[in-house]
DNA sequence: CTTGAACCTGACACCCGTGTCAACTTCTAC
DNA sequence: GTAGAAGTTGACACGGGTGTCAGGTTCAAG
């Protein structure tokens, strides 16, 4: 598919994916007007990586991280090296804080908002 | 305390307390001489304040929410705004999704570690 | 009083994924 | 062939919390 299709499917702007691709987390073949053209596994894919992002990884280890995944495609998975599995450690223990920290704001904000509504209620 | 011992206590930089409190996120006294004094409570607060920044609040959304807030110091909390109760509803959906995403993202680490372990005690 | 640690303000730069604009080319359908 | 949608590359800017440096002042101990 070509990438305006790409990004409603994924709701991924345009330039992130041109980004991705540039930063080798997306591979395109191209026309022979030089458009892109995505595999149907991009989807899943771009999915990923945005979680990913999400969860803080830069696309440097994204781009290591990747070739490790199971893909949708069934393609071969790559064994970690234990250089990378040491990285995907330490970020995996970063990612067990901040989920903690999310939960403890997420508190936070249940409290404050629970506060107005009892407020509501006592008037 | 001054802001040394606050950055230390918090692991938090003075570059950013200075921010903070130019951010309204935090009061201090001033000495004669014009350094900052901050109140015991200032720690938790921080602390407070670093996880509410994780969880993807800009300065001006936690200013808002702080008086909200139960403070250790026992200080009256204000009542939530109809306004920011319908903001932090926003936030607090956006937070419930990045959990999920996080927790997706642990997990697909969690497989590329386990896949290599296992590669190992295969060999 | 002196000295060194600690603190002050202000300014500049960074990160890095993303938005946006410009100028041009390719694709598709009529 | 032609119009319009869709795609291409390149460049510049942003956000916003943080690092860092400069140049000066204050604090506390001797």
């Amino acid at each position: 598919m070509r990438i305006g299709e790409l990004a409603r499917r994924t709701g991924v702007s345009e330039r992130s994916l041109r980004y991705y691709e540039k930063q080798g987390l997306l591979t395109a073949e191209r026309t022979a007007g030089g458009h892109r053209e995505f595999p149907g596994s991009a989807v899943d894919r771009v999915i990923r990586i945005q979680e990913l992002f999400a969860a803080g990884l830069c696309s440097a280890k994204i781009g290591q991280l990747l070739p490790c995944m199971r893909d949708t495609d069934g393609g071969p998975s790559e064994i970690a090296t234990p250089r990378l599995v040491a990285d995907l450690t330490t970020e995996r223990g970063r990612i067990d804080r901040m989920i903690a920290d999310l939960v403890r704001s997420r508190d936070v904000l249940d409290e404050v908002i629970a506060a107005a509504a009892g407020d509501v209620g006592n008037r």
